[in-house]
DNA sequence: GTGTAAAGTGAGCTATTACTCATATTATAC
DNA sequence: GTATAATATGAGTAATAGCTCACTTTACAC
């Protein structure tokens, strides 16, 4: 089913009173919790209205078709990612390249562990192929990963600085990403980040960087 | 529909005749085509019957179930792929350490540019999660540069080399996988190769590694 | 209170899916 | 040729999906 990809057209009706606000928001948990906790082949539009303990009629008040729901789940979780990620890129701006590094790094573990389970699910959702959705976020990484890389040009010894951008944000969000169901421990102390930045500053500028003390935890 | 993942039991009718083996044939062969072309929404066994020109009764004569065809799919793909794959792990053993990550990445390569297309839909295909399918490859490979990573301890300056081993499979797995439809060209080239060898080898041994003339291609 | 619109209900429609089985056709054995 | 097994057929079944719509209940305006 849904085969044609209707897209989201805008909610059927806006939520008015409060009570509705909350129905809508009911609506939206379950269909995250069912995500999750039973992935996506249990991820029905019945099933929600249930769990969420309302009638599948009023799911459909508030969301035209199935595409709707799952698309306001991912705006919502991507508006709370994306939160502060202006203020990181600001940061960037006057920083030294293996900061600057590190902070793309840093940013890509943030998105990580909020609602991690979450995001892993949203990540390999059907309807949009993983492509659309998770690619949004490595594309504003790379543009602003490659404005970082222009000011600094005189430091990174690549030819082809595209293709640095392109190995940099890949690696960076294929360890972070998996390092949340393999590594978490690693995650959280920041033992990851810092070999990885590491690895990229040393990539990037051609020159050796020595590894910090392997005893005590990295920053943040 | 196919909630309770039942696994591929045997086929329920080995074939014997010339007739039914080509029949299989095109079943499966039908079966890629509509995978690669029309996605997985699309992969229902009464198109893949009509599109191989048989009938669904002759489908499930060969396979007992929608998941027994998959399974036989992946199966045939990963044959091609893992043919040769023990004459390389061979060739690493007497290798220094960045013949050992070259020959890695280049077996990645290899099993991406077989049927690309197929392996990308597989890789994202539903019923395994992408975990168990995907992640079998990776599992060997680790493995495999797990040992070759231990006989030449002195050189890697990494201390957990787990850590050092999950950050050089992830990273050239992702690289690699994503590669080939971001950059293909690099990808065949070879020149991407070099790259990432280049920081994969100047992590491990903590030295920098000289960039090769950027001129004409690598190896291979 | 009364009118009106928002919010909520759920039986049921339509479409599609994975899969069956009684039957027909083709090939091999002798 | 005839028997027997292999191969092929496709209308039909049960389950489940997304979604509708005639209807009821609740809340607000005055």
């Amino acid at each position: 089913m849904a085969r044609a990809k209707k897209m989201a057209a805008s909610p059927r009706k806006l939520p008015e009173q409060d009570r509705s606000r909350a129905t809508v928001d009911t609506i939206i948990a379950a269909a995250a919790r069912i995500l999750v906790r039973d992935g996506y082949d249990a991820f029905t539009t019945n099933r929600v209205a249930e769990k969420a303990g309302v009638s599948i009629g009023s799911l459909y008040q508030y969301f035209p078709n199935k595409d709707a729901l799952l698309s306001e789940l991912m705006r919502r979780h991507t508006h709370a990612i994306e939160d502060g990620i202006e203020a990181m890129a600001e940061r960037a701006k006057s920083a030294p390249l293996a900061e600057v590094v590190r902070i793309a790094i840093e940013h890509n573990v943030r998105s990580h562990l909020i609602d991690p389970e979450l995001h892993r699910v949203l990540s390999e959702v059907p309807p949009l192929g993983k492509l659309d959705w998770e690619a949004a976020f490595t594309e504003r990484m790379v543009s602003r990963v490659r404005d970082a890389f222009e000011a600094k040009r005189a430091e990174i010894v690549v030819a082809d600085l595209d293709l640095a951008v392109y190995v940099v944000t890949h690696t960076v969000e294929a360890v972070v990403h998996n390092a949340v169901t393999e590594r978490l421990a690693d995650l959280k102390s920041g033992a990851l980040a810092e070999e990885v930045t590491r690895m990229l500053v040393g990539y990037l500028t051609g020159k050796a960087v020595p590894a910090k003390r392997p005893s005590r935890a990295a920053a943040e």
